[in-house]
DNA sequence: AGCAAGCGTTCAGATAGCGTTCACGGGCTT
DNA sequence: AAGCCCGTGAACGCTATCTGAACGCTTGCT
């Protein structure tokens, strides 16, 4: 899951980042608004945290040209405490979520949990396929109840794939949602993780459509067509 | 719009309920977490509001309960401003939003909104044609239900006739649209991957309009022309 | 009816996408 | 400081898929 985080304010910039990447996240930080507008409007993120007090750019501005672009990724926006109006003015602008500064770190992650697991389609915080099942929250999957240990980017490439299960899923997808901005594409990291993934989860649940992606699938429930 | 409002104190609850219904949603109103958790169980509704500090059945297992039957519509908590910890517990639980008492009832219509609006996002991309559905997200094709294996070029032709379905599609056309740069045009391919497409949705799916291009139609709705 | 051009079908060789293995190196733990 | 774990990218082999050609059928025209 790949998160834009678009905050001026460094040392909370600094730290958000870092809880985020810690949590398993993909991150990019953008410090003004004419940045983070930019990289909203052109990396496709799962989720946006933005701040409202920005330079350059006012974070309500930003929203509403995203959301006019038809960008439609989930936003929680940050802004202080009493600044009531701005969090109306965000809500009208897009908004998914609202948080007031100062927050706990945990009540940001819940909420981007919840967040993305709802852009996904699901409502619950165990995603589930067969008796394949992922607990987002503590970061654990488990097959028939027996825990799996992953790494963590096995963990990403399950979880991205838990929450987009039973469609394709192509690899360059995987890879933008799975790294932030600056990777090296040519390389076959991808199949290498979904490898390592078939051998611990079992080969029958990611299946792969030639020339376009991988789909995850409960083995129980899919019949083979001719 | 249907909304469920479980709250115990009386005068918040018709407070809600009347502010709720003024704008314009058809409001249920539980006045503990059994009564909360039956309606919630049965009835369709859009949305929850839902009161975490409960008679009978606290508000987290109530909304453990409806996700654990499979319940997804929106969930909103409420609960006082200091139990920073329901409220993680909550959105694991598989809350969607959450305010914090007291607050003003502008808010908890905007975010209800934000609710709705985005659950309502939640449209599939699905091209149709008769009973021949191409998914072009999940990049997966159907006929009546029954999932059909396409490859990746097979997949391009079908999903580009499916997009100018009912018009003539000539083969250069097709040729142009499914490979990158010019192609050598002088090969069969497209006859071939046409042939293909027909024996797997079937033939009388795809006309030829000999010396015109092909012309995708719904066999179920179409007389014989000259 | 006969002919020619357009189209369908089949098939084998070519291709490229994918799986697997392995080794290197960086970062974190001990 | 040493060791381990993990991520990365390269090499290599496999096979589903693509492709082009051959051949026969259909259609429409003369």
């Amino acid at each position: 899951m790949r998160v834009l985080i678009v905050e001026d304010d460094p040392d909370l910039g600094r730290q958000l980042t870092e809880a985020l990447s810690q949590n398993g996240y993909a991150v990019d930080h953008a410090a003004d608004g004419e940045e983070g507008h930019f990289l909203g409007d052109t990396e496709p993120y799962d989720a946006v945290v933005l701040d409202l007090g920005l330079p350059k750019i006012d974070g309500v501005r930003v929203l509403e040209r995203w959301r006019a672009a038809g960008k439609d990724m989930p936003v929680l926006i940050l802004t202080a405490r009493d600044r009531w109006s701005e969090k109306v003015a965000g809500f009208d602008a897009g908004a998914d979520d609202y948080l007031a500064k100062p927050f706990y770190t945990e009540e940001l992650l819940a909420r981007l949990r919840a967040l993305l697991r709802r852009a996904a389609g699901h409502a619950s915080a165990a995603l589930q396929c067969g008796d394949l099942r992922v607990d987002t929250r503590a970061a654990r999957a488990s097959v028939d109840g027996e825990p799996i240990k992953l790494t963590a980017h096995e963990y990403r490439v399950l979880s991205y794939m838990m929450h987009h299960q039973g469609r394709v899923v192509p690899r360059t997808e995987l890879v933008e949602h799975i790294y932030d901005q600056d990777f090296d594409r040519d390389s076959n990291t991808i199949e290498v993780f979904v490898g390592r993934l078939r051998k611990k989860i079992g080969s029958d649940r990611i299946l792969t459509e030639r020339g376009l992606g991988y789909r995850l699938i409960d083995p129980a429930a899919e019949d083979a067509p001719s």
